[in-house]
DNA sequence: CCGTATAGTGAAATTCACTTTCATTATCGG
DNA sequence: CCGATAATGAAAGTGAATTTCACTATACGG
């Protein structure tokens, strides 16, 4: 799976024309090993810590890169910060946002994908992406 | 309808010890006969034709009011900016928004929100609000 | 009405989360 | 190893949102 993703991300570095670097590297493996939804900042101070001197602009750079090559995902819960999640072959899920702890549940339900392209299709509108997310609480933070 | 959200909107205000200005009643007049999309920048340009001496900090404070209130919600299209949308009571729908040219498309659907909640109930997670979006090429633009 | 406590306003400054610039450094094909 | 080209990091720049602050307006309690 890691190994997979490492692969594409090579193949879409070598394919642009762009370079491998030691940072690079870095922020991938950090990107891989981390949490389904960090944040720029969070894999920032993450990286700080072993590697002091990667800068800011490299991992929002590299992040950037992530999602063109297709290994990343971009998305945003309306807390102002833009996440970063991985993005697995042909899957797609929703998100289930907890507004008091920030835990992030993702499902999938196809009849609701079904349904939504019932929806665009009577306005005759072309779906490319969709967006679908429950706010709320979940149930841990319930008891 | 304009004059239910006014009515709330007075209520709202008096029984939070604030005050009735002319700015407020110029904002609010603007906004529920606007567009059903406004980001704070649209309004307060709206609003500068026949009041040049309004303020940008205003027309943002009052926006923010006017959620708070009740009468109007705040979503977020991944553009950067912030719309104010009306609230029209115990109704709740989506967006279809076109990458094309902006066109928002609103829609319902019962069987949708159904789904959602089971979802939700699945998970133990209790739903406050959600969010739900097609991204695409409207009819329009498809032509 | 009038005074006054309190809230509101507008201009400008600040914050926040990126995004870009630029001088310097690193990569890699030949 | 060279040289062309890309990458990096620090710092500057952006754009929208938010806050500050000196001044103004509102609305009770006389």
């Amino acid at each position: 799976m890691k190994r997979a993703k490492k692969q594409i991300f090579r193949q879409f570095i070598s394919s642009k024309g762009l370079k491998t670097t030691r940072q690079r590297d870095v922020i991938l493996d950090a990107f891989l090993s981390s949490d389904r939804h960090m944040s720029i900042e969070d894999l920032y101070l993450k990286l700080r810590v072993k590697n002091p001197r990667i800068g800011y602009a490299t991992v929002y750079r590299t992040l950037k890169l992530f999602a063109e090559s297709g290994i990343a995902r971009e998305i945003q819960f309306g807390d102002g910060q833009t996440r970063y999640e991985h993005v697995a072959e042909g899957e797609h899920h929703d998100h289930l946002v907890c507004t008091r702890c920030g835990a992030i549940i993702e499902f999938e339900n196809e009849t609701i994908e079904k349904l939504q392209s019932e929806v665009a299709d009577s306005y005759g509108f072309l779906i490319e992406t969709h967006k679908l997310e429950l706010y709320g609480i979940c149930a841990k933070c319930r008891k």
